[in-house]
DNA sequence: CGTTCGATGCACT
DNA sequence: GTGCATCGAACGT
């Protein structure tokens, strides 16, 4: 069932610079309907990846068959498998052959909450069923079987359900980077508990 | 509270 | 063979 006033992210949307992007993608509400499951969650934290020149982004290296997606056309699901544990997605912006990205890092989920909590394994409370890139996956069941996926089609997409514009967006540096650090390129509401904290 | 470290798969060199 | 856009268990204080 569709929800009342949500309105889908169109391609221009993403077709747009990075940043801006990720700023407005705050507040928006990341949707997958899986196997007739329906989960989402308000986006409260991400991070941007722009470009060879980012030192920090896949497409760092050039052109690569892993990094394909972010060649693509904007509004498409980049996912990967990383440390051999988690799956991250991100949505691809700009325009084709303009490689970036934006990584979504955490959610207050919305929808779905009891799917989420069988997906964890770990019992944890509500707001920490979509804190962290890791975890947000998991709970909502996205893996590289999303990579790709069109995010202005019917499965996985963003929607804009006029939920008011947060006005507590701050920006710091990416979170578990090695390079790229000098960038104040993640984009999070501050003290909204399901936002992810650094490591170290 | 805090910090350290192992798990685990795969793209890339 | 190396190095991850991570997580949480296990330990120390």
């Amino acid at each position: 069932m569709a929800h009342v006033g949500a309105v889908k992210l169109r391609r221009s949307f993403y077709n747009r610079p990075t940043l801006d992007v990720a700023r407005d993608l705050i507040g928006k509400v990341l949707v997958h309907n899986r196997r007739g499951v329906r989960t989402s969650g308000i986006i409260v934290e991400v991070e941007a990846y722009i470009g060879e020149s980012d030192p920090a982004c896949h497409a760092a290296p050039g052109p690569t068959t892993r990094n394909a997606p972010l060649y693509g056309p904007p509004g498409h699901a980049y996912v990967y498998f990383n440390y051999g544990v988690h799956w991250l997605v991100n949505a691809v912006t700009e325009g084709e052959g303009s490689p970036a990205a934006v990584l979504i890092r955490a959610l207050e989920p919305l929808e779905g909450i009891p799917a989420m909590q069988r997906r964890r394994a770990r019992r944890v409370p509500v707001h920490e069923l979509c804190k962290g890139p890791g975890n947000l996956t998991k709970a909502m069941g996205i893996t590289g079987a999303q990579n790709r996926e069109d995010l202005c089609g019917g499965r996985l997409y963003i929607e804009d359900r006029g939920l008011p514009s947060p006005e507590e967006i701050a920006w710091g540096p990416r979170i578990g980077i090695t390079v790229g650090t000098e960038r104040q390129w993640r984009a999070f509401l501050r003290t909204h508990p399901s936002v992810s904290r650094p490591r170290r």
